[in-house]
DNA sequence: TCCGGCCGATACCGCCTCGGTATCATTGCC
DNA sequence: GGCAATGATACCGAGGCGGTATCGGCCGGA
């Protein structure tokens, strides 16, 4: 007799419908119908009478239906006073801002619907550091994306991206369906500025850092490196599957590793509420995200 | 944040200690570790101080112990009253009373530890009735063993058992390590009272009833069977790894398939008690039999 | 100072539960 | 008598859970 199932029981003996309590449970009907004979086996008495026009309660089921809604009552209780006893908890969030808009928000609101007690801040990063304030300290856990030096930083992947070159509509190679970064050698690249973490750097110039793309223009932002492209003709790489502005065309590359949006926190100080965060994050975007919804 | 989960932190909490709280859940160290992380991960505050030399609570941990103390407690006695509105019920089991004796005295204590309010009657049937009572009624649920005819009963087994002959020690045959049953063709069989469902008395007759077999004695019990072959040197059937009084040796037969230890019911009237029974028992018997001990 | 024992954490594995899809059986209704 | 609605069943794949083996870190004693 766990929780999840009294929940089961309590929506059945409130819509006296299967169908109907499943998908208010936001889930299907076989699952839910063997629960709840699963419970009526464990306390070895019928709760509901079953017919095919729907379902009634048995005396005993009449009487479960209550007391498991004041003990459901009772137990978020207990977890609201646990958590408040951790006093008022602050965590601060830094996300890349370019990609996860929407997942991020869906996310902060699952976050703060599960920890109605702690406060959250986001502090967006522009693209010269991808550990968004994690490595200064400035954030307890990033929403960001790989390849970056993480050295005392743990990081779980909730997707991988294949990644693309954004060019102006009218380039020559704008129409093709897949490039080499050999195709772009004679491009002017982009770079960020001095003190960018170096894996980060020659990922998204596009190669190891060869001196040739030392004259592009320098950018912070993902707004700064799209306008490069359309005023100044350099290439700009981003990852697959995000709208652009008018005018540009992604291809995808066909030669460089994916890039994978990840959540990361220091090792070091993994608190219950970032390892919360974590999962409930993991929880968010495997919801919203399986089938490239999200 | 389940009660199961619940159940392990209390444990925790009043140990203090994982290993010794682990031992009073019947469980082992790791997995008990990690559902207490979880929880806390759950919860988004650390409930326990870790240390080599053992374990303190926080204070979110001193009071989430208050809590689901008093939480548990409540769904113990929602579970009680629940059960008890059903009103007192009794459950008879029949029972073949040869082999599972033990394994039949664990099952109806821990029958009883789960349902207080049940009665539970056993009634044992001699070996002429393989179905001990169920199919004419007087039984609800039945702890026996195949082969019979099992039209409108629903079986579970819980192992299955090679058959043996049993000899006396000084028979010539008792030596062997194995038998076929034509070794046995010339020797005197038992057999069982007119009435005896035919299935059944084929398989322990060694034979599909040829008519040599009719000159034995008949026997009603398994004692009656083990004193006619101390006696008259007839043959006597019997599953493997059961004890023997003196004098009686029992060989493996080779040719001969495994009757099987099962539950039984009819299908018709399953009520959630005769299921709890079912369940029950194939727990118990899994928790004491899978090496072979009970 | 080093070694051994104790304790909790981690890694990994196999089973079983759980939720999903597809389908069936029963019943009431037009 | 056919059809729609409802719950039950069969089956499958993923994830959770408990198990074994092992690690790391701290303490106490020689």
């Amino acid at each position: 007799m766990e929780l999840r199932t009294l929940r089961y029981f309590v929506a059945v003996a409130e819509e006296l419908h299967f169908g109907r309590a499943a998908a208010r449970l936001r889930m299907t009907q076989p699952p839910l119908s063997r629960a709840i004979k699963q419970l009526e086996t464990e306390l070895g008495c019928a709760l509901l009478l079953r017919s095919p026009t729907g379902v009634a309660l048995t005396p005993a089921g009449v009487l479960l239906h209550e007391e498991a809604r004041a003990l459901l009552a009772q137990a978020d209780r207990v977890r609201a006073r646990v958590t408040a006893l951790a006093g008022p908890v602050t965590l601060t969030v830094g996300t890349l801002a370019d990609s996860a808009e929407q997942f991020g928000t869906r996310l902060a609101a699952a976050y703060r619907e599960h920890h109605p007690g702690a406060r959250i801040l986001i502090r967006e990063s522009d693209l010269t550091d991808p550990t968004v304030g994690l490595r200064a300290g400035l954030v307890d856990v990033a929403l960001t994306r790989t390849p970056f030096d993480d050295t005392g930083i743990t990081t779980r992947t909730l997707r991988s991206e294949r990644v693309g070159v954004v060019l102006r509509t009218d380039d020559p190679l704008a129409q093709r369906d897949g490039l080499r970064l050999a195709d772009l050698a004679e491009r002017r690249w982009f770079r960020f500025p001095d003190g960018t973490d170096p894996v980060w750097h020659a990922y998204w110039t596009g190669a190891a850092g060869d001196g040739r793309r030392r004259d592009g223009p320098v950018v912070r932002t993902a707004r700064e490196c799209l306008q490069s492209v359309l005023w100044n003709g350099t290439v700009g790489l981003m990852p697959l599957g995000h709208a652009l502005p008018e005018g540009l065309t992604v291809v995808p590359l066909t030669d460089m590793a994916p890039s994978a949006l990840v959540i990361a926190w220091r090792e070091a100080d993994a608190t219950a509420l970032i390892r919360s965060f974590v999962r409930i994050a993991e929880t968010v975007h495997r919801a919203t995200d399986p089938a490239r919804a999200g």
